[in-house]
DNA sequence: AAATACTCCAACCGCGTCTTA
DNA sequence: ATAAGACGCGGTTGGAGTATT
């Protein structure tokens, strides 16, 4: 038994990473015994080799799962949770060691822009990398470019998934088959509604919303919401993957076919019971609490999390906070409100701030930067409030014209940041207000394509800046203020979804 | 060379969901 | 219907390694 546990044994630790053979160090007896707890009968800390050669024998022996099990029939002192989470993390025969390539970083980016903070779900898309390397990566690298005064997110992500937004809303179809048959409840049944969504996300706390408007939100999500999910490859398999299938590997397709309409826990209109108006109080309070767990390390130059809000997740936080209250005060999932008022005030700073990738300290962070590609090295179009480009509008936003102009802006960007990088080189001091007046055009245009906040702000909402807009408006104003800008981006589909919606004058979100 | 600061990551913890009796 | 146990997820922490002063 143990030749073949040793066999195995030995395979798994050349698998293993570097620091996990330092913290096997020879010492490991002695911090084993410091680990104890209490009486003895349970050990924490990190894993000695011997006790991972038990544990990878009694899952070869017994398989995966009933973890509690494990300390009572192979004698190793560790409870269950921490059994299943050395198992899961570093035993799997199938994991894959060292670090991200390239691709992999991209993609959990990616992943990231669309999903939020939903690392098990990541790493279904990554074979063979855990969850908490990827919710490592994911926090050194904003901790990294935070530092540096980078975004978090590349403009280029925020166009693919906008295209690929774009491309299966156009194509009327979801990316597994076409589920309108069976499903027809998820699908949009009438009125652009998404835009409403939009502004959601765009920091507007219930107490900015008449009732009578956030019932007109909370039709919202049943259709729309979902049918967005469906836009991208895996939206959300269930929460727990059962031990049947313990690590299973999304193969492209039919994997969404079953999560998405087996899970009817954390979302409740998943399960087909979500008619649009019915009752959305019992609706909401049947579903998962929003998990959007933003850590300090993900809060943006604004203050403000830097995640984008993951689509379904998103909707959950306003219900939850929209017919609850802020009954939860903590600021991993509240602070909408406090995040646009902070975002008000600070939004030009950051934006100077994001803006000037040639500054002193960006320009040495983004040269330090090694793991970043060229591509990171764009200026990311990221949401105070914590909703990239990528996410406000890859999730809600219905076809729009503005492929083109991000083709212009995003070209005019790249060349800008790439003359800048070459200046940082060369500059020392602060010689940038000439080039910027330059290009302070085209930024601002591509700004405030990909950043809602930034239209928000811009005269056309009444916000600062000098726009003068006003903040009593009618609803004809609104609607004004409203379509003119977001027309441009939406022309056809705002102007609908606009007259759909019932703006309260003076509560107006828009007069935020 | 030593002290300090910083980075990374394995492991822990709390909580929510699901299953089962 | 419900309580208990099992499991999974996401945030946080502690410590070792590395870089900087």
């Amino acid at each position: 038994m143990w030749i073949s546990n040793l066999a195995f044994f030995v395979k798994m630790s050349n698998m293993t990473s570097e620091s996990e053979e330092r913290m096997n160090s020879p010492n490991d007896e002695a911090s084993s015994e410091r680990n104890m707890i209490g009486n003895g009968t349970l050990k924490k800390g990190p894993w000695t080799s011997a006790e991972d050669a038990i544990l990878v024998d009694y899952v070869n022996k017994n398989g995966e799962g009933n973890w509690n099990a494990v300390q009572k029939h192979s004698g190793l002192s560790r409870c269950g949770k921490s059994c299943r989470l050395r198992w899961a993390n570093h035993l799997r025969p199938d994991l894959k060691k060292g670090a991200f390539t390239p691709e992999e970083e991209r993609r959990i980016i990616e992943l990231h822009a669309k999903m939020g903070n939903k690392w098990a779900r990541m790493a279904i898309e990554l074979p063979g990398r855990t969850d908490n390397e990827i919710k490592n990566f994911w926090n050194t690298r904003t901790k990294r470019r935070q530092r540096a005064g980078l975004p978090i997110y590349p403009p280029d992500v925020c166009l693919q998934t906008l295209n690929d937004n774009t491309q299966s809303q156009n194509m009327g179809t979801f990316p597994n088959g076409d589920i309108s048959s069976s499903h027809p409840e998820i699908l949009p049944n009438n009125n652009f509604q998404i835009p409403a969504v939009e502004f959601k996300n765009l920091g507007l706390s219930h107490e900015l919303f008449a009732p009578s408007l956030l019932d007109n939100f909370l039709d919202i999500p049943g259709n729309t919401l979902l049918g967005s999910n469906f836009l991208f490859p895996i939206s959300h398999p269930p929460k727990r993957i059962r031990r049947s299938d313990p690590y299973p590997i999304y193969d492209g397709g039919g994997l969404n076919d079953i999560f998405l309409y087996e899970d009817s826990g954390s979302h409740a209109f998943l399960n087909g019971n979500t008619s649009s108006s019915s009752d959305p109080i019992s609706w909401a309070t049947k579903m998962e609490l929003p998990s959007l767990q933003y850590s300090s390390t993900q809060m943006g130059s604004c203050g403000a999390p830097s995640s984008p809000l993951p689509s379904l997740e998103s909707i959950d936080t306003l219900i939850q906070s929209a017919l609850i209250g802020h009954q939860k005060s903590d600021n991993r999932n509240s602070g909408l409100l406090e995040a646009v008022l902070y975002e008000s005030q600070t939004l030009k700073t950051s934006n100077s701030k994001n803006s000037n990738c040639n500054s002193n300290d960006a320009a040495a962070a983004c040269s330090s930067d090694d793991n970043d590609d060229d591509w990171e090295a764009y200026g990311d179009p990221m949401s105070p409030l914590g909703h990239s480009a990528a996410s406000v509008f890859s999730e809600y936003t219905p076809h729009t014209s503005l492929d083109e102009h991000h083709d212009q802006s995003l070209e005019a960007i790249s060349v800008k940041q790439e003359a800048e990088a070459a200046a940082a080189a060369d500059e020392t001091g602060g010689k940038q207000s000439e080039r910027e007046d330059n290009d302070n055009d085209n930024e601002m245009m591509m700004m405030k394509y990909c950043r809602p906040d930034l239209l928000l702000d811009s005269p056309w909402f009444g916000g600062g800046g000098g726009g003068g807009g006003s903040t009593s408006t009618s609803n004809k104003d609104h609607c004004g203020l409203l379509i003119d800008p977001l027309g441009a981006l939406f022309p056809d589909d705002f102007c609908n979804a606009s007259n759909h919606m019932s703006v309260p004058g003076p509560s107006s979100p828009f007069d935020v």
